[in-house]
DNA sequence: AAGATATCGTTAGCTGGGCTAACGATCTTC
DNA sequence: GAAGATCGTTAGCCCAGCTAACGATATCTT
């Protein structure tokens, strides 16, 4: 059936695309200074609010041993501390600080910029166009996780 | 204006897509028992056919010493195999074994697969949509590296 | 209440991948 | 033929991933 030929064929350029798209924007977030694990790391403890150590390693799918490496470095640079929990004691609640949310956003605004950027030279309707095919990508993602 | 503000919110959700969709392909690719720089090299020299280790190096963005050190590895597992150039004998080729071929081309199937299996499960319609809408971001993705 | 068990984070020690600096071998140029 | 450029490698650094083992703390059993 020629369905399952287009979708092989879609699923490689959209493969490939994705990987270029990164790639480009990663450049942008060079300029932050950190390196992506931290950078990605950096973004949850930001947007996620407080977590322990080890949701944070769940979320970012790597093991507490890696986790307690990256939240040192981050410490070292200022970036997040970590706090004690007074009923469990075993915890330790990694939280940004100031200087962490200014890194992160004034980097995830060059990063966006850059693309959106790149997608306001689209007209109108390709705008919508394209919305329409990042709720599909999404969607398939998402299924993807089962 | 509004447009530019719908931009920024879609540079927003595409980018987060996009480090999913990969984040679950990379899971394939695991399955291979090469870690991406390897596999990313690999396929380089699989599709890219044989090249200099200077000009690997400067395909994957790396420099040289660090391109020495995968190819090493690859040359370990039999997937690729330094051959010297008989007018400058300065110059290493890099070329890919049967093994190398075979590898790379079973993985790529595994990722391909999987993605194309959840794409299937949309609409025809829909399909179509996100047909679209990958070929405007490749071309997103173009204009951005000027 | 005490002892066994489970959980959390850290440390230790391994591999791999990124870099720069320095080097030996080899062309190329003068 | 000597000087300089180019190519790949080696040495030595840092970061990031893992497993195994451990200490501290909570929780469960009895």
């Amino acid at each position: 059936m020629t369905k399952g030929r287009d979708a092989e064929a879609l699923a490689d350029q959209l493969h490939s695309a994705a990987i270029h798209l990164l790639r480009q924007l990663r450049k942008e977030d060079d300029a932050s200074g950190l390196s992506a694990p931290r950078l990605s790391a950096l973004s949850v403890v930001v947007f996620g609010g407080p977590l322990t150590l080890g949701e944070l390693a769940r979320a970012e799918q790597v093991k507490p041993p890696t986790m307690t490496r990256i939240v040192t470095g981050l410490e070292k640079e200022g970036l997040v501390k970590r706090k004690g929990d007074l009923r469990d004691r075993r915890l330790t609640h990694i939280e940004a600080t100031s200087k962490g949310h200014k890194v992160l956003t004034a980097g995830r605004a060059r990063r966006v910029k850059k693309l959106a950027n790149a997608l306001s030279r689209l007209e109108k309707t390709e705008l919508a166009e394209l919305r329409r095919g990042v709720q599909l990508l999404r969607d398939v993602v998402a299924s993807m996780r089962g």
